[in-house]
RNA sequence: GGCCCCUUCGUCUAGUCAGGUCUAGGACACCAGGUUUUCAUCCUGGCGACAGGGGUUCAAAUCCCCUAGGGGUCACCA
């Protein structure tokens, strides 16, 4: 058996698509598995909805997932060009052939006839779909009206009888009455090939072995089979993956649903904890794992296994599971990523990173958790009030004091370190003769501003000596004035 | 509405192809405990599903049929 060919076919009619990465993720990872080649088309035949950024940003975010391609209009390839506007030959003379064996028609009828004709058929109830009213001009007489210039299409002869069958390889064989199958346009007015036919011989001309494309385009296989079989050319097998859904099970939209790659990239997310969720949405571990790399997902992914529910998007798995990938990465991995996305804590550099990421890590689920979690860190601490300094089940009025001998307990310690001071603290308690909140929480208020940190311990450690007695001090004389005032 | 596809805990799913090992397993979320200086992490436990009905069979989540529900599609969009 050749090595695989796949690929996706992204329109840039807008943000790149989540579901574009879906399926591209379950194209490129098997294909480069099993030695074949991802190949990324760019399906810019409609040009009303054309949108010249979106090309860029679909490269952009794609790679950004690590969901790089093997041929593609950027990087070429021996069936160059890959985007389909440059393409237009090629369908032109497809049509032509279609045209001489009979397999397509020419058809003059304009939109006001064809909305009438819709109209009648939805007001009689009547299947949707066009009446053939074309189909019976002569040869000749098609040809000379083109000639003329006359505007017209060319749509797709199905035949009238009998049916079309192909097989889903993840559902087994579907069977379609042609009389159910429209006459597809594939050749529109302004002389673009509809996606049917541009699709179909792309694919043809590419030697794709395996399509893999979403669950929406099960409807229209059998008019690509008709096509497939009009050019005489072998069908690859197909697999159409459930399409991602709104919580409503509608399939999903930007309505109800962040669906732009862009947007889970500013979030923070990871790309290898969305690659991680997306592939959840459609298959689970034979080894019944579920936080898990590329490489195993690699190793282990088969197409057969897609399963067929329609899978809801859970934001807050997608939560869960970038934290998991984030406390798989080292401080200097990370400080790379935050770098790269521009989401570095305002003050920070590498080596207060390497410092203080250890430290809030288990605290961390998307990357902009980093500058809130560490601004205490970075910068000063969060303003409080003299009230917030107040201890669980205590007065504020002992705070001047518990922190006052917080402070010279610490003082003393050297080597400013874990064990020192923990020792140090510990004195400082039995001294004051309150139990750990009393202390504790007033300290953790003084040196981050916030009622939730880091172990203490911790937090001195890392502000180190100065800092930390200059907020214990500051702290103390907060506390005083307000219990004085 | 026609056609096509789908249907296991709230959500993602394992199990379905080769019927028994399934009083249906795991994960997220949620709830309750534990660890603990807060938050978080972590650990333990709990809640919670085979859409319904027929059939086939000694035996059905698994096979067949029907019904219901959901989705997709019916564009000179992809």
């Amino acid at each position: 058996m050749s090595a695989p060919r796949v690929r996706i076919a992204p329109s840039p009619t807008g943000d790149p698509h989540v579901g574009t990465a879906y399926v591209a993720l379950f194209n490129r990872t098997w294909a480069t598995r099993e030695g074949g080649s991802f190949l990324l088309r760019i399906d810019d035949t409609d040009r009303s909805r054309y949108q010249a950024s979106s090309e860029e940003q679909i490269f952009r975010a794609l790679r950004w997932l690590g969901l790089d391609w093997d041929e593609g209009p950027d990087i070429g390839g021996p069936h160059a060009p890959y985007r389909q506007s440059e393409r237009q030959e090629m369908y032109a003379e497809k049509i032509r052939e279609l045209l001489g064996t009979g397999a397509a028609y020419r058809c003059f009828c304009t939109q006001e006839r064809l909305s009438a004709l819709r109209e009648e058929q939805n007001a009689r109830k009547e299947r949707l779909g066009y009446d053939g009213h074309c189909r019976s001009i002569p040869i000749a007489d098609g040809e000379r009206r083109a000639a003329a210039g006359e505007t017209h299409v060319v749509r797709l002869r199905v035949p009238e009888g009998g049916s079309t069958t192909f097989r889903d390889e993840l559902r087994g064989p579907i069977e379609v009455r042609n009389e159910e199958i429209d006459d597809q346009v594939l050749m529109k007015s302004d002389g673009f090939p509809t996606y049917h036919l541009a699709n179909v011989v792309d694919d043809i001309a590419f030697g794709v072995t395996e399509v893999v494309r979403a669950e929406e385009w099960l409807i229209s296989t059998p008019k690509h089979v008709l096509l497939y079989a009009a050019f005489g050319a072998t069908l690859p097998r197909f697999f159409h993956v459930p399409l991602l859904r709104n919580q409503d099970k509608s399939k999903i939209s930007k309505r109800k649903n962040p669906v732009s790659l862009d947007w889970y990239r500013e979030q923070g997310y990871l790309p290898e904890a969305l690659l991680n969720f997306l592939a959840l949405m459609g298959w689970a571990s034979p080894s019944g794992e579920e936080v898990f790399d590329r490489e195993h997902f690699a190793e282990h992914f088969r197409l057969e296994d897609i399963s067929l529910g329609a899978p809801i998007f859970d934001l807050e798995k997608l939560d869960w599971l970038n934290g998991q990938h984030l406390r798989r990465l080292d401080a200097a991995e990370i400080t790379a990523r935050l770098e790269a996305e521009g989401m570095m804590p305002e003050g920070a550099d590498a080596e207060g990173l390497r410092v203080i990421l250890p430290v809030v890590l288990e605290r961390l689920h998307r990357l902009p958790d980093v500058a809130e979690k560490t601004r205490w860190f970075f910068g000063e601490a969060d303003p409080y009030e003299a009230a917030d300094l107040t201890p669980p089940k205590g007065d504020l009025r002992d705070v001047p004091a518990t922190l006052g001998r917080a402070e010279e307990c610490l003082r003393g310690v050297d080597p400013w370190e874990l064990p020192a001071i923990e020792a140090a603290l510990e004195a400082a308690r039995a001294d004051l003769g309150v139990k750990k909140p009393q202390l504790f929480m007033p300290l953790r208020i003084a040196l981050t501003g916030r009622k939730d940190s880091p172990g203490i311990f911790e937090v001195i450690e890392v502000l180190g000596r100065e800092r930390s007695l200059e907020r214990i001090a500051a702290a103390a004389r907060c506390a005083g004035e307000a219990v004085d005032a």
